[in-house]
DNA sequence: GCGACAG
DNA sequence: ATCTTGTCGC
């Protein structure tokens, strides 16, 4: 599939005077943002994202995302999963450098080139992106996943393993059980317990899914493990690509 | 001002 | 993310 952007928005050109903000279309541009104009570029978009409710029971492809590093290089991997299987029926790989440094907040600059570099080259277009990181639960809500998610007008949600921004009661013990992760007095996601016992994922919706549709999608595809299968296997495929 | 801070 | 061993438990 391709991952080129939609958006719609008048070029920087069309704003003679304003200081250069890079373009909505990043990452296609070919340099990085700044810091500044990273922020600036989140507060922008982060309007176009759309909760709205996903037919989880007609979701037959879903696509987990994740980058793995070692000494200056990565490889991003896009592997897409049958949803009732749960077995792989398409992936892809990208080896690159870090263009970008982790820097909270900013997660989105430093993998979604090579990200969207790799879901390019799949062959089969998925119904739904799990990825690797957060989505509406951000500083600007506009995380990883809503990046994504607006980039390729495709429904996305966010999965993280550690807590990021607000703060969130702990699940009742139960496989199943959630709780909501409140920032600012917001809803920003929720901790999801995957399994029994065990520490829980931290869900928020990217675009064009909501908290409800995300969170039953999430335990669909994390029948047995507390990650979701999906970023499991694009977490082991860009592992061994890695050669790590 | 200080600490915390997705992967 | 990555650096790192064994160990307790299902």
């Amino acid at each position: 599939m391709n991952a080129s952007p939609m958006n719609s928005e008048p070029s920087p050109s069309t704003t003679p005077g304003s200081p250069t903000l890079p373009s909505t279309l990043w990452p296609r541009a070919a340099e990085p943002p700044s810091v500044e104009e990273a922020r600036a570029l989140q507060e922008r978009l982060a309007p176009e994202v759309r909760a709205q409710p996903l037919d989880v029971e007609r979701v037959e492809l879903v696509a987990g995302l994740d980058v793995s590093y070692t000494e200056g290089r990565l490889v991003a991997a896009a592997v897409v999963l049958s949803a009732r299987t749960l077995e792989v029926v398409d992936s892809a790989t990208v080896a690159s450098e870090p263009r970008f440094p982790y820097v909270p907040g900013l997660f989105a600059f430093r993998e979604l080139p090579p990200l969207t570099d790799a879901i390019d080259r799949l062959g089969t277009p998925p119904d739904v992106f799990v990825c690797d990181g957060f989505g509406l639960a951000h500083p600007r809500r506009f995380g990883l996943a809503c990046h994504l998610g607006v980039l390729l007008d495709r429904p996305t949600l966010g999965v993280g393993k550690t807590p990021f921004i607000g703060r969130a009661e702990p699940p009742a013990p139960e496989r199943g059980a959630w709780s909501p992760l409140v920032d600012d007095g917001e809803v920003v996601g929720r901790a999801l317990r995957t399994r029994t016992g065990v520490k829980p994922v931290y869900v928020s919706i990217g675009h064009r899914v909501d908290l409800d549709s995300a969170t039953e999608l999430v335990l669909r595809m994390a029948p047995s493990y507390r990650v979701p299968e999906p970023i499991r296997r694009a977490d082991r495929l860009s592992r061994d690509r890695l050669g790590v």
